[in-house]
RNA sequence: GGGUCGCUAGCUCAGCGGUAGAGCACUCGGCUUUUAACCGAUUGGUCCUGAGUUCGAAUCUCAGGCGACCCA
């Protein structure tokens, strides 16, 4: 098993002998690849051109045959070939034909430099004069044709799927644009990025289980955040009215093709604003960012067309189950009246939801949300799911608050923030109950948040919006795990493979 | 949490009760226009782990591990 590595160990002493690294410090590259590929490609086939050029990249495949051999040389941003040819190489140096032929492996890194030829079949290359060892790699690359075909090892040794796999590179890059290009949208327009903890005494701010870590000098336990909206808050109240937060959240939950424990998003608030200037802002600012990073607004997920361009759907969450189930949960008098309907059209009513707005939520969730393919906001929740968002100003029983829908997953979700401290307190006090009875999403209660409502917040919209989730549309991924560069994975229990705990 | 499927050479896979296989990669030999180069030869194994059935298990049974997909 370790044959392949003991060849390329005695292969870089060799090159050791040689004065050739194998590790070099520093090359100098007079061009990417992509680059050389572009200005060149006027050559015609068969020719060469007398200009001295350094190119480096990792080595991809050798084609060796007898006194001529060929190389694909891959960098970042593409490919060129490498012209070995004996005779002239021979005439540089004394076996250096033989040394770079049966030194160089695929997957070594590797500088050369040499001038322009456009081979017979009319493939653009460098005819190498000189080259040197930039590292060598001392395991194999996956099977040139097959590539990386089980899913795990791309997760688990995500560089491996990056060197052969350019639809992952594509993603990542496409991951990077996408987050700065939300950062640039919001410094644009005067919000502030300010940096809140990860690590607190009480996780509030959403309705999920934390992950509970220790702090060994205090002897104090903490959890990981899992949203950063109380803290964010706060700010608005010391008087940042245009706040923002992209960073990482943790939620100690499955994990599953669209779930990770650790996920990214991205919470705004801004001052003097309510849930429908946040639908404004969250409807501009992905529409942007998507033409930015796809170049356009219409794209297709999963064999599916998506349109982007504004303006999206809105609908009611009880127009959305009406329209869907036929009930009107406004006429319901009580739970059991909601949950006699509910059965009677074949929904499930779980114990779980003991009130009407809870069991409008469960039938919008069998029966609707997979079925918001357009990006869809839906408005107005019940006040029961909504502890953190203000009492809508004509509806009783609901809040100001919509989650944005798009390919059946929520993406987003935002309010008009609730400002007022005694009836934060009532509700979430509810929340402590609900707790103390089992709930285990429930939200505790943050006493220092309150007195901060109390010292005054202004009327404020918050929106959160879930990164990942909106990048798998941007890159047409299936799973989470393809957007996240080192997805959670169980380790391996097997000692003899390179871990990796996510 | 439930269901289905997968785990065999470095990689991709075949073998499904009777000597552990192929292609590619590696190593060696040949080859001056290849691009999955080609031709020839050699090398390479905890058949995921454990227990059981059997004269005999990669193969059948049970338990476990890891993963993928679907469902909640």
């Amino acid at each position: 098993m370790s044959d392949l590595r003991d060849t390329r160990l005695e292969k870089a002493n060799a090159l050791k002998e040689l004065g050739q690294g194998p590790y070099a410090l520093h090359f100098e590259p007079s061009h990417r690849l992509a680059t050389l590929q572009e200005e060149h490609v006027d050559l015609p086939k068969g020719e060469e051109r007398e200009v001295c050029v350094s190119v480096a990249g990792r080595v991809m495949t050798r084609r060796v045959m007898g006194k001529l051999a060929f190389f694909t040389l891959a960098d970042e941003t593409g490919t060129i070939q490498l012209f070995l040819e004996k005779a002239g190489l021979e005439a540089q140096q004394e076996g250096w034909f033989k040394q770079i032929t049966s030194l160089v492996d695929a997957g070594d890194w590797l500088g050369v430099t040499g001038i322009l030829r456009r081979t017979d079949r009319g493939e653009l290359s460098v005819k190498v004069r000189d080259w040197r060892m930039l590292s060598k790699a001392l395991q194999p690359l996956p099977d040139k044709w097959h590539g990386l075909a089980d899913v795990e090892k791309r997760y688990r040794q995500r560089y491996l799927d990056l060197i052969v796999s350019p639809q992952s590179r594509e993603t990542f890059r496409r991951r990077a644009l996408t987050v700065s290009g939300i950062r640039r949208w919001l410094d644009e327009r005067q919000f502030l990025e300010i940096e809140t903890p990860v690590l607190q005494a009480e996780a509030g701010g959403a309705d999920a289980r934390p992950f509970i870590t220790h702090h060994n000098t205090l002897d104090l336990p903490l959890y990981l955040r899992i949203a950063t909206e109380l803290h964010l808050k706060r700010l608005v109240v010391g008087g940042f009215e245009r706040v923002y937060e992209l960073g990482r959240i943790f939620r100690n939950e499955g994990v599953s093709t669209r779930h990770n424990p650790e996920f990214t998003s991205v919470e705004v608030y801004q001052a003097y604003a309510d849930y429908n200037d946040m639908i404004e802002l969250t409807e501009a600012m992905l529409a942007a960012v998507c033409e930015q990073v796809c170049g356009a607004t219409k794209i297709t997920y999963q064999g599916t067309e998506l349109d982007l361009t504004p303006p999206w759907r809105r609908s009611t969450m009880h127009e959305l189950v009406q329209d869907a189930t036929g009930l009107d949960f406004k006429t319901f008098a009580d739970r059991e009246a909601a949950a006699a309907a509910m059965e009677a059209s074949g929904l499930d009513v779980p114990k779980m939801a003991d009130s009407v707005g809870r069991l409008l939520n469960e039938a919008f969730e069998q029966r609707v949300e997979e079925s918001l393919i357009q990006p869809t906001f839906v408005i107005d929740y019940p006040i029961e799911i909504s502890p953190l968002a203000r009492k809508h100003r004509s509806q009783p029983g609901l809040v100001e608050r919509f989650e944005l829908f798009i390919a059946g997953r929520e993406t987003a979700n935002a309010f008009s923030e609730l400002i007022d401290p005694v009836d934060q307190r009532e509700r979430l006090e509810a929340q402590q109950a609900r707790k103390a009875s089992g709930d285990l999403e429930a939200q505790g209660l943050d006493e220092d948040f309150v007195n901060a409502l109390e010292v005054g917040m202004p009327p404020t919209g918050g929106l959160g919006i879930g990164i990942d989730r909106f990048v798998m549309l941007l890159t047409d991924s299936p799973s989470i795990r393809d957007v996240i560069a080192f997805p959670l994975l169980k380790p391996e229990s097997k000692g003899n493979v390179p871990l990796s705990v996510g």
